[in-house]
DNA sequence: ACATATTTTTAGCTTTGCCTAAAATTTTAA
DNA sequence: TTAAAATTTTAGGCAAAGCTAAAAATATGT
């Protein structure tokens, strides 16, 4: 598998989560950054290497050999978010572009030992789950901040939006993983939210409210 | 600056070591494992961007940019080869083709926290000098091994040959950095030589002797 | 010194992954 | 239901980095 092969088996897999019945050539080509035309290039060539199924017209479907390959790179990718994080000061909206290449890196001898120094972490540090050797991932239920109860207290455990903009808006605010949060009110006009942190309270909207995973506690 | 481009850089770095005045298209072609006319067209580009000057049917030779560039590419190398023994469990005959893909990402704060995190080592596993931030190596004068003097002791402090097949065999006659060496022996005949290592005595060929560097102590 | 050998460069082709423009297909909506 | 809009594919090109084969320049040997 190619650099390129690789991303896009890795937008298809992230795509399918959303658009269950097949991967459209406008939407992967969006997530990829390119060209409608340049999406159709590459879904014909990983469909001639078996790794999806394409339907003219329709959309690409991974096969399981596009899937193993998928989480392979998805596995790599989060465990150096770990490593970046854990050992070499990176705060979590400075990993994602280093990660990026760091995932291509193909040895598994390097991969299972950095599994193994980074002690089997299971979730990056985003709260994205971290799929072992063979592909399985740990799965927490997560409840959106959005949907929470007014009175409930959860622990920050993901966020759905890992852009720097909001990782920033979220250090500023003092949120992390594994932040304790309290919801102390619901404003039912703008849907934005009172909660505790701590002993300080903070408001947020609910565009951030819809980013936000929790763990009732 | 591509793939490509830096490891020609880091090629022609490493050539101008042995030849002084300009690197010839056939050795760089050789180093490359490539054809003399792919090393043709590589020089014309570095040349256009100023990486080095070409002086056709003579030879390249860096310019400060190029050199510049090739000792990142050398410090990203040799800091991820320390990374991957010292925390990774690789064996010294391991970490080149890993190391190859690493150094490629081009990152400051990367490789300035790595560094960091280990303990700004200045040899690498093979005991190559590991340039500073700033692109300073520390130099420690080598003794290459067939020309110790009998009785003296020594350190072992680095490699010429970093193949596998060569650090295969140091590792299975206990060489390694750090050994310690006493020269009991030279044999006229085939210049190999008895050396002492602890309370054990080998025989090694000239071959070997002339990539081993020693330290006298 | 001059023919031959070696080295280096040039010319032209391949593949990968992207692009634009145009054609084909599907969807939408009047 | 049929015309317009949107989506997708095809066709043809481009740049990077490699290749082979042939031409040009330099080196060598007698």
């Amino acid at each position: 598998m190619t650099l390129a092969e690789e991303n896009y088996l890795k937008a298809i897999y992230h795509l399918e989560q959303q658009f269950k019945n097949g991967v459209s050539t406008n939407a992967l080509a969006e997530e990829m950054n390119t060209k409608a035309s340049s999406a159709t290039d590459m879904v014909k060539k990983l469909a001639d290497k078996n790794m999806l199924t394409h339907i003219p017209y329709q959309g690409a479907t991974l096969s399981e050999a596009g899937r193993i390959c998928a989480v392979k790179v998805i596995r790599r990718h989060r465990l150096w978010e770990v490593f970046l994080v854990e050992k070499l000061n990176f705060s979590w909206d400075e990993v994602h572009e280093v990660a990026e290449h760091l995932e291509h890196i193909n040895s598994d001898k390097l991969v299972d030992e950095l599994d193994a120094f980074l002690g089997y972490p299971t979730y990056d540090p985003h709260g994205d789950p971290i799929p072992d050797k063979e592909g399985k991932f740990t799965y927490i239920e997560k409840i959106v901040l959005a949907k929470s109860e007014v009175g409930a207290t959860y622990k920050c455990i993901g966020v759905d939006d890992t852009s720097s903009k909001f990782l920033k808006y979220l250090d500023s605010n003092n949120i992390g993983l594994g932040t304790i949060i309290k919801v102390i009110h619901k404003e039912p006009f703008d849907n934005s939210l009172k909660l505790a942190l701590g002993d300080s309270e903070i408001v947020v909207s609910q565009s951030v409210a819809k980013n936000l995973y929790l763990k009732k506690i």
